[in-house]
DNA sequence: GAAGAAGGTCACTAGGTCAA
DNA sequence: TTGACCTAGTGACCTTCTTC
């Protein structure tokens, strides 16, 4: 077949105009202009727009092809294959939308016993989804460190869950805050420690307050992979939207510290990936950290808990799932998120024994050089307790 | 900007043509709007639709033909010639649109509380899911070469879409059988290139089949990328699939080959993947398949090809998801397929140069071995264009 | 910056469904 | 068989780019 790309250089501007008279080259009637690459009329214009650009459905032609002129018009097979045959090209699309899927969200609820789908969020949803925006807004704009950039959250948070994000901010700014000024060599080490348990720390308010988790019925071992792994993963996530917000991730701040070079590369590969492939909106970014944040794909034993871990998994992807519906996005979009938070895992699963050493090693230098009068460090200590 | 500031309530979509308060002309009822070239009401609507265009039953009148008024709705005889008086007429039909093929995914009755959504698949959405599972039963299901176990295709695809189905088998059957008979070495050389051109053209009449892909339009290096990829990643569903219906996969057809150990490595660690990770059923893998088959994200270069292969993945995934919704699994699945597929794109990606390496190097024996009287091997010279 | 073409909207209607 | 109600394709008319 003959590829038909040469199409003929389009009529543009304030050049030779259509002449009154001129008929559609696809079903005779008067035309309208040259669309799609073809002097056509309105209708086969709307026509070749809805069937091959939006995908729609085609069928056989009931009279062996042999529809023509005003008749084409009601036989989608043969009306096509006169677009095409008269020139009529993709090439022109500027852009695609999905209506198949537009319509049916539309369908409202019967009052039969089954429902059809009706595509807004429920008050415990909303109130969830509320809650988690709340705390990510926070939890992204307050500084890991006094040298890092501060957001400002005012106004940001006006449509969440105000109480229980209070309630946040409070518990948050009880946390020690890390010291990036180094006096000593000491210093250095008080620090990465202290960002750490910053991380960790966060990770533990976050997950009590993730509704429906019921933190304190998981088992201490469920606690501490999920606060362990978290501490991996959330805060590339949190440097991907702070960077998304205007506050490129600092690299500097790894380099030199003893973590190995293809630990940083994967983290930064990751931010990354999270801040221009996926760039996603707040609330997006919020659902992607909880479903981060609760995953049980990272061998949970408990059977009970790996349920209750699936079920909110499962109750976070609803609510993703219905606010990307509601935002007239495509359902690619969620597996993308869901292709990230897979490259998310690999990448905590392949560099926790990295992490682990390069803790542990901070830890034994900080204790031969000083009887270390124990600082609390809840977050770190937790995590730290899992390991032999 | 300013236009006439003056209450102009910005109409869009065309005007009201119909006043409230009009009548049927056929039986002076409210009528509903232009129906068949009339003003009428519905039920004279559907009156005349069955009548004319399905039934063409008539009956004589009792009353001599003096029915008027609503009572003539009651005389299919008057109402028949008056509908034909008012000027109703049956240029004004249409094609018949797609009959849905027989519902076969029924509601499930609900028993629980917690259920209160139900979604079904729309008719498109029926015909697409027929047509992918119809192929891949057949596809899964042929003999790769006269040593595989055959399934039995019979009645497995009764309730599918049948003549497209049927179809299917045709154009496969016509593709040459590999031979894994080796009288001499050459032969082995034969085996490998007709195993490869079978895949490829399986997946050219898959592509062609798949509904709505409209492949012609593609432009040919897009079909390309689509062949050659597939061409590596579908096997290995098929290869899943059959392990599950009980027929394990065949490790030492590769071995020994020339294929290097990561890629043979690779493939087997992805088969067991779906088959035991997964373990789809019938109508789960279809869609599979069709996911990686249509794939946009294998540097198709093409910015219209891309957005029309969005479109079609973006289809597939909602029936994916609506299907799943029946079968009342989680969304989690979905997202379990979803890392899958990226799994087996990483794999193709990776080994796609491997693969190409392969095949070269056994067409260059082959060639230094014999004058190459060329047989036709439609799908894997399709693919061989594209490479230097 | 105006003409022309791409894309969006939505009332309208062909055709299907199903309980009565 | 009927007709209330639904689904989805249509096209008149509109807005939003893009090009000259
Ligand atoms: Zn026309
Ligand atoms: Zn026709
Ligand atoms: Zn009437
Ligand atoms: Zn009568």
């Amino acid at each position: 077949m003959s590829t038909g790309a040469t199409s003929t250089p389009r009529k543009r501007g304030p050049e030779k105009k259509i002449q009154p008279g001129e008929l559609c080259q696809v079903c005779n009637e008067q035309a309208t202009g040259f669309n799609y690459g073809a002097l056509t009329c309105n209708p086969c214009k709307s026509f070749f727009r809805r069937t091959v650009l939006e995908n729609n459905l085609t069928q056989k032609c009931d009279r062996g092809g042999a529809c023509y002129g005003k008749f084409i018009r009601r036989c989608i097979d043969c009306r096509l294959a006169k677009c095409e045959l008269v020139g009529m090209n993709a090439d022109y699309i500027r852009d695609l939308r999905i209506r198949s899927i537009r319509r049916r969200i539309q369908k409202i609820p019967t009052n039969g016993q089954l429902m059809k789908f009706s595509e807004t969020l429920d008050p415990f949803q909303e109130n969830f989804l509320a809650i988690l925006e709340g705390f990510w807004i926070i939890y992204r704009n307050k500084q890991a460190n006094i040298h890092e950039p501060s957001l400002d959250t005012t106004g940001a948070v006006q449509r969440t869950a105000y109480e229980v994000v209070v309630n946040f901010e409070n518990k948050l700014s009880t946390i020690k805050q890390p010291n990036p000024f180094f006096q000593i060599a000491l210093d250095r080490l008080h620090f990465v420690k202290d960002v750490i348990n910053l991380h960790a720390s966060m990770m533990l308010v976050f997950l009590e307050a993730i509704p429906s988790i019921r933190w304190h019925q998981l088992q201490e071992e469920t606690k501490r992979e999920l606060i362990t792994f978290g501490t991996m993963e959330i805060p590339l996530i949190r440097s991907g939207s702070r960077s998304l917000s205007g506050i490129p991730p600092n690299r500097g701040q790894f380099e030199g510290t003893g973590l190995r070079d293809w630990v940083i590369e994967h983290m930064f590969a990751i931010i990354e990936d999270f801040s221009i492939k996926l760039h996603p909106d707040s609330y997006e970014t919020a659902l992607i950290a909880a479903l981060a944040a609760t995953s049980p794909d990272r061998g949970i034993t408990s059977a009970v808990d790996y349920k209750i871990l699936s079920n909110i998994q499962e109750t976070i992807l609803e609510i993703l799932r219905i606010k990307l519906g509601i935002d007239r996005k495509q359902l690619k979009v969620l597996a993308s998120f869901v292709a990230f938070l897979q490259k998310l895992r690999e990448y905590s699963h392949n560099s926790s024994e990295e992490w682990w050493r390069f803790i542990s090693h901070k830890k034994k230098i900080f204790m031969a050089q000083q009887q270390e009068k124990e600082v609390v460090r809840t977050g770190m200590d937790f995590v730290a307790q899992g390991r032999t």
